[in-house]
DNA sequence: ATTTTTATTTTGATTAACCAAAATTATGTT
DNA sequence: AACATAATTTTGGTTAATCAAAATAAAAAT
C-alpha cells in the first residue's frame, strides 16, 4: 500500500536509526539520503507523521513509530533477498546486485519472495553480508569489530562489507575479500596508516586505514590483549 | 527512459494492432484497456504522439510508430519471459504470473533479463502459450485455429490460452488443457453450443462454445474437409 | 434532413513528489 | 549579548497522471 517513494523514506529513516543508536534522525540526514531537497522532506516526513510511520519532532528530526518501522524492516528483507537470489540463482556479480535491488525491493509480492526466499534455504545474510530480516521481521545482528581496529596476528572471518559502491566491491573481490572468507591481519601500521591482511589462499594485501574501516569482520583467533575496539562497526547498507 | 505508465500505454495499442490487423486503434478501446477515463487517454496519446511513440489522428485513434513498436515488443519480452520464470523456477501456477508479471514488467532490468533468458533457455512461448519476443524484437507467430472452430474427430495440440482469467486458467488445467496438450475432439455440437474433448491421459471435458473460444489449437491430424474456419483465433494476452 | 445517440475532446481540478529561494529558528563564536 | 553560520521550514511553483463533467463532432436512426 505505501508507494515506492514512502518505502524508500522509512528504509533510510530506518538504516539511520541503526546506525545513531536508534536515536531521532535530523532532517539533513534524511534529506541527503534520499537525495532531495530539505524542504521536501519535510514535508514529506509531515505525511509521514500523519499516517502514523514516523514521530516528527519540528526543528528536531523524526523517528520510526513501529508500524513505520515493520514496513521498513519488510523492505529491507525483500532487498536483501533479492540481492543474494541474483547473485547465486541468476549469477550477477555481487558488484551489481544492490542498484538492481533498489527498485526490485518495491515490485515483489510476498508470494514471490517467499519462493525465493525458499530456493535460497532461508539464509540469513545478504552478499555483502548484511543481515537478512525474517519474516516475521527479526533482525540477527552479530558483533563485528571493524579492520581498521584490528591487530596483527589476529585471525578473523570477514563479516560485512560497509560500502556498496561497485568499484571498491569488484577491487576486494579480486584479493578474495569477502563474506566468510578467513583472513590473518598481517600488519597494522597506525603511522603508515595501513593495514597489510593474507585472505586465506589469496596473497596478501596492504589497504589503507579509510579503505579498511569499511569492512567488518569477526575475530577468531589470537585475540590480541590491547585496548577496546573503538572505531563504528556498524553499518548502513541494504 | 520512459515511465511504466508510458509502457502500460504502447503495449496496450500494441495487443489492441495485434488483433486488429494493425489498424489505427480507437480512443475508446484504449481507455477501456487501460482503465482510465476518455479523456486521460487523450491526452496521454498526444503527449506519446509528440515523443514520436505514436501516431495521433484527432476523432480517429493512434497507431504506434516503430519506435513505440519496439518499446512495446521489449516490454512484452520481459512480461512473458518473467512468466515463464516464476512458473519454471519458482514454481508459482500458471494462473497467477499475470498479474505479478504486470508490475515486474517495467522494474527489470535487461541485464536481469537476459539472465533470465539464459536460464530458460531462450524460450519461445509463455506458459499461456504466447509468443515471447526475441531480444532483437521478432515475434514468432503459428497459425493457429479457434477449439471453437474445430470438427469432431480432429487431433490438436493447445497452442495458446487467449484468457488471463486466474479462474478459467486453473479449471482447464484440472482437466489437463495447457499449452503444448495433444486433445482429441470427440464432438463438435452447434445445437448444444458445446465442444467435447479428451486430453490424452485425462478424461473427456464439454466445454460451451464461449469457453472452447478461448482456447486456440494447432491441428495435428484428422483434417476435416469443411469449411474455411472463420473465428478469430488471435489474442490479446500478455 | 433532422434528431438522437455515441465517441471524443476540452476544461477545470486534484494528488503525489518534487525544487528553488525566502523566512525562520537554533547553534556557535566572538 | 550580539553577530554570524547552519539547519529547518515556508512559500510559490512545476510535472506526471489522473477524474468528472461540459462541449463538440461524428455516426446512426428516424
Ligand atoms: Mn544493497
Ligand atoms: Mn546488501
Ligand atoms: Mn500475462
Ligand atoms: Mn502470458
Amino acid at each position: 500500500m505505501p508507494s515506492s517513494t514512502v518505502e524508500n523514506y522509512l528504509k533510510q529513516i530506518f538504516l539511520e536509526q541503526q546506525i545513531n543508536g536508534n536515536d531521532i534522525v535530523a532532517m539533513g540526514k534524511l534529506s541527503e539520503r534520499m537525495e532531495v531537497s530539505p524542504g521536501t522532506a519535510t514535508s514529506m516526513v509531515k505525511l509521514l507523521d500523519k499516517s502514523g510511520l514516523v514521530n516528527y519532532e519540528p526543528r528536531n528530526g523524526s523517528i520510526l513509530t513501529n508500524k513505520g518501522s515493520e514496513i521498513a524492516i519488510h523492505v529491507l528483507r525483500r532487498h536483501r533477498l533479492i540481492e543474494l537470489f541474483l547473485v547465486k540463482e541468476l549469477g550477477l556479480d555481487w558488484s551489481e546486485v544492490h542498484e538492481e535491488a533498489e527498485t526490485l525491493e518495491h515490485s515483489i509480492s510476498d508470494k514471490v519472495l517467499e519462493k525465493i526466499d525458499i530456493k535460497l534455504g532461508h539464509p540469513s545474510v545478504d552478499p555483502h553480508g548484511d543481515p537478512i530480516p525474517s519474516a516475521e521481521g527479526k533482525i540477527e545482528r552479530k558483533k563485528l569489530v571493524n579492520l581498521a581496529d584490528c591487530h596483527a596476528g589476529q585471525v578473523a572471518r570477514i563479516g560485512r562489507i560497509l560500502d556498496q559502491n561497485s568499484e571498491f566491491l569488484k577491487f576486494i573481490n579480486k584479493y578474495g575479500i569477502r563474506p566468510g572468507q578467513i583472513v590473518e591481519i598481517k600488519d597494522h601500521d597506525t603511522i603508515a596508516d595501513a593495514v597489510n591482511l593474507a585472505p586465506k589462499n589469496n596473497q596478501p594485501v596492504t589497504l589503507g586505514m579509510h579503505a579498511a574501516s569499511k569492512i567488518s569482520v569477526e575475530i577468531i583467533d589470537k585475540s590480541s590483549k590491547n585496548e577496546i575496539n573503538k572505531r563504528q562497526s556498524q553499518s548502513s547498507n541494504t
